[in-house]
DNA sequence: CACGCCCTCATACTTTAGTCGAAGGCGCCG
DNA sequence: CGGCGCCTTCGACTAAAGTATGAGGGCGTG
């Protein structure tokens, strides 16, 4: 509360690039000193990291991340913590892709070529409980719209089905029935548009790449 | 035969940017005088210009375009054309790519980086039946390879499966009953090495991109 | 507490996917 | 020419995917 003593901050760093976590650690920590910051090179990583910190104050999310799928992992992140502002930092300074990501809960967007200093003053605002919202993109893009209406549960599911698994291994791995897994596809199927779930995994899966 | 009166050549560029079409053109034009010249912006449309000039000399393709879906486009055009040459015109400078390209029978790689009197040198070198090697990329990408035991009309099929079609509807868009392309799609797997038709697409779609 | 939402699961059913065996066409080679 | 291999085609069969309906329990909210 008091200017002069301000309360540590806690982050979180997902990228799979050393150089750039390095950047984003050493900006954030001159930001805020005495910071604690975290690393994590991957999806399972930052889960880890956010399992054991849960009161992390922001999370900095890498897109091109080992699991992370596209957007399915920022959904699947932002459904298991929904408390903790991810910070999307992204390789493409794409107008949509920043759309998709504030569709699916993310507090900010910036991408890999931005200063610190802008990383710095971006974090800062969503501390203060901001979200930047993008430039409006009055584009029809309405299959990450439609996403944001799924459940965690859900997006738990249509990650693994992306991975290509099978209903009896999400099954397996979700510590559930196939009936269950199948009761899921049906309304993810259903909440998407789309027909069968090799078309959802197409979708999902295009949801980080430049609209074709 | 001539080396004074060098026989007009026939070339199709396929690439959906207006730009890098016209300094394909001009390159060629230049360095080939009275070359016939034909265009294309899309996958449909590069496969009705080899229908109406199947002797055309070389194709410039470019990956990034509607309907090649990464390198399925390239290996259908290969498979239904195979005596024409394909002359790979990416944006990415990634060995990885070339190889891959290289595995599916393209003749040769560049990137668009490169200047107009290289591709010029490249086509040419294509022309007096070259097929340029990638640099020795001894990486484990098997997929790309074993992708190449593909028949023709098994290419068809993944390329209607990668857009998300059923086998019903594939049956219908060529012409056969659905048992046939269940035959194909098992094949399919088998070749590939997969076991769902989600797996399949998730390969094949993935192949234009980094690895992960 | 009643209501809605989410997760769970079972059962039964329809549709789609995938496997197996087999047949005919076609080129290649001894 | 006869055999051989490959491609294509297909029907019958088994497995998986997807739908419909119903039901029970947990959890937050007015």
């Amino acid at each position: 509360m008091s200017e002069t003593t301000p309360e540590p901050r806690s982050f979180l760093i997902a990228d799979d690039h050393p150089m750039v976590r390095d950047a984003l650690r050493a900006a954030l920590s001159q930001a805020f000193p005495g910071a604690a910051i975290c690393a994590a090179a991957s999806l399972g990583e930052a889960q880890a990291g956010l399992e054991g910190q849960p009161e992390t104050d922001a999370l900095l999310l890498d897109l091109d991340m080992p699991g992370m799928e596209g957007l399915t992992g920022l959904a699947l992140l932002r459904s298991d913590w929904p408390t903790v502002p991810i910070i999307v930092v992204s390789a493409a300074r794409d107008a949509r892709m920043a759309r998709r990501t504030y569709d699916l809960g993310a507090s900010a967007y910036v991408d890999k070529s931005a200063s610190l200093e802008e990383i710095a003053a971006t974090v800062r605002a969503v501390l203060d409980g901001e979200v930047i919202a993008p430039p409006a993109v009055e584009d029809g893009d309405t299959f990450a719209q439609r996403a944001t209406q799924l459940t965690p549960q859900q997006w738990r599911v249509l990650a693994l089905m992306v991975q290509g698994d099978q209903n009896k291994q999400i099954a397996y791995k979700l510590g559930v029935g196939e009936a269950t897994v199948k009761a899921h596809v049906t309304v993810i199927l259903r909440k998407l548009g789309v027909r069968s779930r090799t078309q959802a995994v197409i979708e999902a899966r295009s949801l980080s790449l430049p609209t074709v």
